[in-house]
DNA sequence: TGTACATCAGTGAACGCGCGTTCACTGATGTAC
DNA sequence: TGTACATCAGTGAACGCGCGTTCACTGATGTAC
């Protein structure tokens, strides 16, 4: 029994995985039950054992996507974290290896575009997601002793994700890459 | 004739500015023809004496948008402007009027996070879209002697459309106008 | 320890539905005489 | 000016397809005696 009850756990979870991945990849509207369970080794009929709905799903795997993204943030943005962690969060948030890990990292610019016609309980999920990001920034900037660490921390995020959208979006690497770098540069001149 | 060819044109130009509305609300992936000549006034079957398929609309459909854009961005960034040109394009770019003319304005924020994954005559119309856009401030910046002018408007360009897309992705209206008030004072500051 | 039974994760065929696309047609309009 | 014909924008039924979801089932595993 307990055997059982935590390989279908484990189950869940892979579901769970590729899900996030896929989502990341080719967005929340792109991704298909069946499509899913195959990547996972099931098959479709399968999936409503450990989900009610493709919308549960969707919810729970943008859960799921940004927990990993907390985790991101409490590396870089640690209780003592001053200048040097704000730095170091924009060097990696805005990496080329970021950049080519389409299917891991943060998932705000692959879904910021839909999340206006995302189901709610998704969307909750997706907002707490965005509060969470900026509040970490705020903080830390507030402990720097900036008196507009509200506002600058909104339009940090604002470049962040817009420019990581952005590259995203463009074909030519080479082009993708400059707008990187730039957003790096203008970011880091900013926060110190 | 003629009467009969003007009428088939302006039928083609009113299922454009249709498509061109739908998509900047519901995203390239989420316009249907049927939904679409419905909102024409027509029926569906009629929609293929206009266009070969719907990735054809699709890719007219954006050249259209940014051409609407690309008359915004001439309205402020005009042969002579200069500082105050860019401060009222960040101004009306972040406006709340733009926040809420979500079918009208510029097409960015709707359509960045699908852009991978549109048909290629959609996508190579957006991405001429993003570099004129860029361009054009990029030309501004030069002519007001900025050395930094190539980075500086790949930054100012991500952090503009980064907030619009933010805002428009929550739910919470002060929010949503808190970030477009904070990117706006920011910009500015950055380009004078 | 061995056998009989219960559980339940996963299977795979089937459903209703909306989609993009095709096509035979209709009927208003423009042309030829 | 009036009639007969040609054109063609738009109609609406039909198609094949993939989708989310349901459901009767199977067979491996865990429990009871």
């Amino acid at each position: 029994m307990a055997d059982k009850s935590a390989h279908k756990a484990r189950t869940r979870a892979r579901i769970l995985d590729e899900a996030a991945s896929a989502i990341r990849t080719g967005g929340a509207q792109g991704i298909s039950v069946a499509d899913l369970m195959k990547r996972a080794g099931l098959t479709h009929g399968g999936f409503y054992a450990h989900f009610g709905s493709r919308d549960d799903l969707v919810a729970h795997a943008i859960d799921r996507m940004f927990v990993d993204s907390a985790a991101m943030l409490d590396r870089h943005l640690g209780v003592d974290a001053g200048a040097e962690g704000l730095a170091g969060l924009i060097d990696y948030y805005l990496s080329e290896r970021a950049y080519r890990a389409v299917d891991k990292g943060c998932p705000l610019p692959g879904l910021l575009g839909e999340a206006a016609r995302m189901p709610p309980a998704a969307r909750e999920r997706f907002e707490a997601g965005v509060r969470a990001f900026r509040d970490r920034i705020e903080q830390v900037l507030a402990k720097l002793g900036r008196a507009d660490s509200a506002a600058l921390a909104s339009s940090i995020q604002a470049e962040l994700v817009g420019a990581m959208t952005l590259a995203r979006s463009i074909s030519d690497e080479t082009t993708a890459l400059a707008y990187l770098a730039a957003s790096r540069e203008r970011l880091k001149e900013r926060v110190t």
